[in-house]
This record gives C-alpha cells, sequence and structure tokens, in this order.
DNA sequence: CAGTTTGAGTTGTCTGACAATTGACCGCCA
DNA sequence: TGGCGGTCAATTGTCAGACAACTCAAACTG
C-alpha cells in the first residue's frame, strides 16, 4: 500500500480494488485487519466504507460482517466523462467530422462574459453519424491555436486535461426531440425523425458556468442508463 | 435533537436540514461544536460529513472551515420516487385514467416465476394525457383486492408504503422513441411523434428483479435531468 | 510600511476503549 | 438422540481524547 499522505483516498482506491476482485456474496476481511492492511486507522477506513454502503455495493451487519454486493453500477450517466470516452469503454471506435467552429457575441444563459466560442462536429461509428454535438464557451477560456492542436472531438476531454478551469459537475436535461432541418441534414436523417438530447451545463468548482452543450443521438446506437436509489432521502 | 438509536442517521438528517436552510458560501460551525449539537461523536458527525462532501454539497479545508456550496441538487433522475411524487414536489396536479389490468404468463426478462400482473395506466395533467405507464409485476407480490383497494397510480408508492419486498434500486435506460399506435393511441398523440421513454428494471435488496417497467413521456411536461460529478472515479 | 512571526482555531488522522449484535459452539435435559 | 438454551469470541457501531497539519489574521519587527 502507498504510504503516501492522503490516507482518505487512498482507502478508497484500496476499497474499489478489493471490492473489484471479490465475488458478490463474500466477507469481506474485519475492519481492524482491513485497516492494518491499508495502513490506516479505522476511523478512516470506516469513514470510506460507509460511501460504499451509501452507493449500495456493500452491506455491514453489526456483529456479523461485512458483505459484497451483487454489482451494478457500470458506466451510467452519473459519471462525467465524454461521449468519446464512454464509446472507447464500449469498445466502439469513434471518429470526428464536419468540425464547425463559430467566434460570436455571448447570449442569454450562456457562458463567458463577452464573446463565446461555439463548436459543432458531427460524431461518426462506421462512417455513419451518431450523435451532433455543440459547445458554447466562453472565447476566453480557449485559444484557436489551443483548438487546432489539442481538439479532438471533446471540448470535456480537452478542459479536463489541461486542468484548467477546476470542473466540477454538469447538470445535464434529458429530452426527446424531432429533428430540425439543420440537425437532420448534419446527421443524415429525415427531417422530424426521433433523437435523444441532452443539454447539459457544466460548472467549475466556484459554480461558475464553463460550459453549455446540446448533443443530439440516434436513438440505437448509445445506451444511457441511471441508477436510481431508493430514498436516502438526503437533501 | 431526536436522542434515539441511529446516530448516523440522526446525523445526516440533521446535517441535510442545516444545509437546507444555510445559504451557500456561509461557514458551518466547526466538527467539534456541530458534534456536540447533534449530540454524536465527532467521528460519526465526520462519517456524514463526508458523504456531503462526495456529493458535492459541502467543501472542507483543512484549518479553515466547512463551507457551503451554491445549490444544485434539485429533483433530479437520481432519487427514485414515483411520477406522482415528483409531479407533486413541482406542484403539478395528476390524474390517473384509462386502468388496464391484465393477467398472463411471464415472458422473458421479466420479474417473478409464472404469472405476472400487467399494470397500465394514463396520467394526465389538465384533463390532457402527459404520460403512458406500464408495469410488469409477479402475481404473487401483488393481489388483485390489493390493487382495487390501494392502488393509487403508482406501483413503487405502493411497495414502498408496504415495505415488502425491501426496494433498493432502479436501472433506468432512456431513450427517444417514435410512438407506436397502441401508445399512440392512448396518449391520444399521431403515431409517429417524439415521445422519451424510461425503462426501468427494479431490484430489492437481495439482487431480485421485482419490477419492470416502461415509460412514455410527452415531451415538455416533465423535465428530467442528472447530475453528472467528474470522476470519483470509483469502481 | 512591508515583511515576519506568533498563536488560536479548524480539519485530518490515529489510538484505544466500550456497547450492541451475531452466530457458532457446547452442555444440558427430556 | 435431538432439541434447547446459555456462553462466548468475533464483528460492527459509537465514543472520547489526543496530536498533526494547515489557515488566517493579528501582533510584532525591522
Amino acid at each position: 500500500m502507498t504510504r503516501g499522505r492522503a490516507p482518505y483516498r487512498r482507502t478508497t482506491e484500496a476499497l474499489a480494488d478489493l471490492l473489484d476482485q471479490s465475488e458478490p456474496g463474500t466477507v469481506l476481511p474485519s475492519e481492524p485487519t482491513l485497516a492494518k492492511q491499508f495502513g490506516v486507522s479505522r476511523a478512516t477506513l470506516r469513514e470510506a466504507m460507509r460511501g460504499f454502503e451509501d452507493r449500495g455495493l456493500i452491506e455491514r451487519r453489526q456483529g456479523a460482517g461485512t458483505f459484497v454486493r451483487p454489482k451494478v453500477i457500470d458506466a451510467g450517466l452519473e459519471e462525467l466523462v465524454s461521449i468519446e470516452m464512454l464509446a472507447a469503454q464500449i469498445g466502439l471506435e469513434v471518429q470526428m467530422g464536419d468540425l464547425q467552429l463559430v467566434r460570436r457575441d455571448r447570449r442569454e444563459e450562456e457562458p463567458g462574459d463577452v464573446e463565446v466560442l461555439e463548436i459543432s462536429r458531427v460524431i461518426s461509428a462506421d462512417n455513419k453519424p451518431v450523435a451532433l454535438l455543440v459547445d458554447v464557451i466562453s472565447a476566453d477560456l480557449i485559444s484557436t491555436q489551443e483548438m487546432e492542436s489539442n481538439f479532438r472531438g471533446s471540448v470535456l476531454d480537452l478542459l479536463l486535461e489541461r486542468g484548467h478551469p477546476e470542473l466540477d459537475y454538469s447538470k445535464t436535461d434529458i429530452n426527446a426531440v424531432a429533428a430540425e432541418p439543420e440537425v437532420a441534414g448534419r446527421l443524415g436523417v429525415e427531417r422530424g425523425d426521433v433523437l435523444l438530447q441532452l443539454e447539459a451545463r457544466l460548472f467549475d468548482w466556484e459554480g461558475r458556468l464553463v460550459d453549455r452543450s446540446e448533443s443530439y443521438f440516434l436513438p440505437g446506437v448509445f445506451r444511457f442508463h441511471v441508477v436510481r436509489r431508493v430514498g436516502s432521502g438526503l437533501v
């Protein structure tokens, strides 16, 4: 176990690994044992375990032990990852095309102060369009040359890589829409065809709106899902 | 503060209340103070706070204090609540109509052993249909008379109220679909119109499939969203 | 006045302890 | 023999207290 400074972080990672290798239904080593094994105190270990319990990954029974619960959480919508990453996870190869960059004045409900960059492109798999992505981001945040040298299809990945601004979460609205003419044209479908639309607002750690994006997906290629837990009732 | 036995639970609830009343950006009382106020040890308090920190509701800075982060989590998809509850939360009054009960043999991918109950109904707001809900549940789990006396539109609420089986989570797929003839007919829309479809499988604490439901929503009435957090990276 | 030091206050982690609960083991008795 | 109840070690739940690491502002110094 790495002995660097960050006991809680280390512990969650070690626990995640351990659970990854454990069959559902099996019993974990006792807390004192695990704490010693991870090189942290029982208090720190328990903080980490509580998190896993809240997510339904383990079940703890006083007097009996800690049990590994059946696996469920494969990559759902709850973690913020780019479409490209998501595709990679399921072994799908995608290409970016039809990239359009527009620098224009900021509108209502959009990030930034004065000027924004509107980045739109079509994602294809097997040379057939599967998604249209449109990002609007403050022009201060991204230079044209950075776009040219580093952009490989995902604004999210680009921002995450360079680490600034510090991204926190995205609030994503889910809709079903009929394809409007322009969208239909770029995706190669009929006007009025059914599309799944995700409308996301991405915030940084200070709560500032960083990016506003609209994504249109052809039904069937990507499957999005959410794991919904019965009322922890918090907030 | 209630002094019953369940310190951790009590603490999360007290914290949720406290955060509810706190303005974003303000500093919470120190941990020793809060622990005393809630009547629990600092260790227990910290277990609870860690959960709120992981959800991005508070930010803790060593040496400085604990700060209330900007509010975001209004009713998203991550908590499993019935459509009726969701409607009530946003102050929308809905009615159930066009109830159809069918008892038939179980099919592949459906819950139960032999026979299932298929419960379908239309949810309306202002006398206009807004959603079609179809649940399939093992016939063992729900008697016809229980349906007649207790069913008020939500299978989920009915199961939650009686407390058995112990529900845990639901895995919900999200799709955009074109209305098929039967669905279109019951919702009073044209065949081929755009609908948002949620396809949910509800599991109990033992990991058994309890209910399988399909929901069709007219766009615009309900807004579904998800809060997606940047990689905690766990599991 | 600028820069430095000090110190009180806060979160991060650890140690050791005890209470509550579980489940297997063992002896007793019908 | 077979059931029954008590015993007891193991495990999780919670607690109290301590110290380390860090922050920030006030006091101090040149």
